[in-house]
DNA sequence: GAGGTTGATGAAACTAGTTACATATGTCAA
DNA sequence: TTGACATATGTAACTAGTTTCATCAACCTC
């Protein structure tokens, strides 16, 4: 006998709620979904019979009816940069008014553990997933075309990815922030960029810069990204015997720890040096001095994002790629560079 | 060009596979689920089959027979304050070894929105959740009662709490702050914090600092928990005819804000002003000058948190609370205050 | 009073998997 | 040669909902 522990209570479902309300199974589902059809007095029963059996209907069930689960997956390097905070928080916020929840993973930028959790999101269901970058792993790029997955580039523009791209021109962006300390004069800059391995944002960002053709001088220090790098970017910048006029970093994080790097080297942001970013992170107009900066639309983009991926789940309509505009914020960090008669 | 995938025709299913495979779905189900004891040629003949037919199990359906969904829901009140983004970040990373996704929703620390999206997660199928803070709506303690899906609270440590809390003593952790400062002889404190209302992370640090019942003078100012919100601060301080020994943040975002307000105020820190923190994140070590303040440990927390919620989840029972320790940070924004005779 | 319409409800089929149990075949020992 | 057992597979019941179609009573119309 499997006889039933009444303590041992399990959870009530649909047909428990039936038999105790005195109804079938359909019309319990009625008062879950159209309660109006149902007659006054048998509502209050099932109702009743549904509050006393603490009765909460099984996720798993309805989403198996209706084929939706109603929540979709984001795939993003890091949380630690608020750059992809502000793009997630854009993103969970505008998704929810299309009643889809976000599941956030971080991939710590390598492809193989992108590609297995985008493979753990799909097997919980997820109706769709947002994407960093276009560089993917093989077993990434196998799972959707199997899965048929609606898929989002962000922070990329590319019309010829496979995927539609929600994002700005990483090239153009990098190439607006080297344009404007040329034209402060600037001849000698060092570019303070992330790690360039599976980081096709930073590569599109550094091959923007040479493409310019400009004929200064351009040296370059990878590291971190992160205040610690732009720190310890900073200590090899200041060690060589030939100082740079500018400092441009390619991620705003990284030029707030540069900004450290070079005030604890007693080093004066702009006068001595001028630093810019790329990003337009809060802390960016905030320092002391605040930093020039090319504003990237994150937040724009989480939106975008959001509505493009809510539609395609319900349209099956493959989105149009868009592309978001970067621009340049001046700020106290640059300053033109004086020229050689100008001094003292 | 957005038109209908002409490959609409609907996902295969378990029966389509086992019907073009020839073979029962008991057998596809089982190359699925332990393909051991399935037949080599059976199984090759399955699995051309599923690769033929593109079939994806449904991830509904599994669900509906196992009971789980394998993901849980975090309710933060925003991903714009690092501390968060890092409590996450630990919180996911340990969750997936234990094959759990997380969902991640954001509150504004607004208590309706909390319990809305509690409800949005619940449906959805979330296994568990991770609140933030004591303080709830009433639907929301409805809803986990009626349900009874595990829940615990983070950022908090109350053992008398009706969930289970995993968290750091925020009272405790704020009186270590003021007596640091009290101990460099600092008699007039400005304490700056962030929003009171339905905040009581914040409530619990003041009233630690009140109930120390030092004589010394406290002066507060609310303000947004931001850099700009510290700035804003900084300006409100600076504007009052008597100057604090030294500013006490209750979030070490706000401190870097005042800092920079600060120094845009050409008020040196720690000369004029000694300037104290609560958090410690990575910002306050690589800031000029370095930020003293409490440790909140929360990627241990992240991680406790992930342990004890996998745990409840597999085995039903309910953790045990866990207090976690801050401890103090000395870094150079605090220094003893002079006695008056040595002045000059 | 027959026929039509509306409203409320139920029986059963349906979603897409897993799984308990039954069955068929093959191997080996008695 | 037969029973015992393992191996491989199939049948059908099961998970927990939604939905279609049928039924029946009440009311209205002619």
């Amino acid at each position: 006998m499997t006889q039933k522990d009444p303590t041992l209570k399990k959870r009530a479902n649909l047909r428990d709620v039936a038999k105790a309300a005195g109804v079938s199974v359909a019309t319990v589902s009625r008062v879950l979904n159209e309660p109006g059809v149902v007659k006054k007095e048998t509502l209050e029963k099932v109702q009743k019979a549904i509050a006393d059996l603490r009765f909460v209907p099984s996720a798993a069930a309805r989403a198996i009816n209706s084929g939706r689960t109603r929540f979709v997956g984001a795939l993003v390097p890091t949380l630690d940069n608020a750059i992809f905070a502000r793009f997630l928080a854009a993103l969970e916020r505008r998704l929810s008014q299309d009643g889809l929840s976000l599941i956030v993973a971080t991939t710590e930028s390598d492809l193989e553990v992108e590609a297995e959790k985008a493979k753990g999101l799909v097997d919980i269901g997820a109706e769709g997933l947002i994407i960093t970058g276009a560089t993917h792993a093989a077993e990434f790029h196998d799972l959707i075309e199997r899965t048929r997955i609606p898929t989002i580039v962000t922070s990329y523009f590319d019309v010829s990815n496979p995927f539609p791209t929600i994002g700005y021109d990483n090239k153009a962006a990098a190439q607006l922030a080297l344009r404007h300390l040329i034209k402060l004069g600037h001849r000698r800059i060092a570019v303070v960029h992330g790690p360039v391995h599976n980081n096709d944002r930073t590569q599109a960002r550094l091959s923007g810069l040479h493409e310019l053709n400009w004929d200064g001088e351009i040296t370059t220090v990878e590291t971190e990204i992160s205040l610690r790098g732009g720190a310890e970017a900073t200590a090899r910048i200041v060690n060589r015997s030939v100082k740079p006029d500018a400092i441009l970093c390619l991620s705003d994080v990284v030029a707030l720890g540069v900004l450290f790097g070079l005030q604890s080297n007693g080093i004066s942001v702009p006068d001595e040096v001028s630093l810019m970013g790329l990003d337009d992170l809060p802390s960016s107009a905030v320092a002391v001095p605040s930093i020039t900066t090319v504003h990237l639309p994150v937040s724009t983009m989480g939106e975008r994002a959001a509505i493009a991926l809510a539609r395609w789940i319900s349209t099956q309509e493959r989105p149009e790629p868009e592309r978001l505009e970067a621009d340049l914020v001046e700020r106290s960090s640059t300053i033109r560079k004086r020229a050689f008669d100008e001094y003292g």
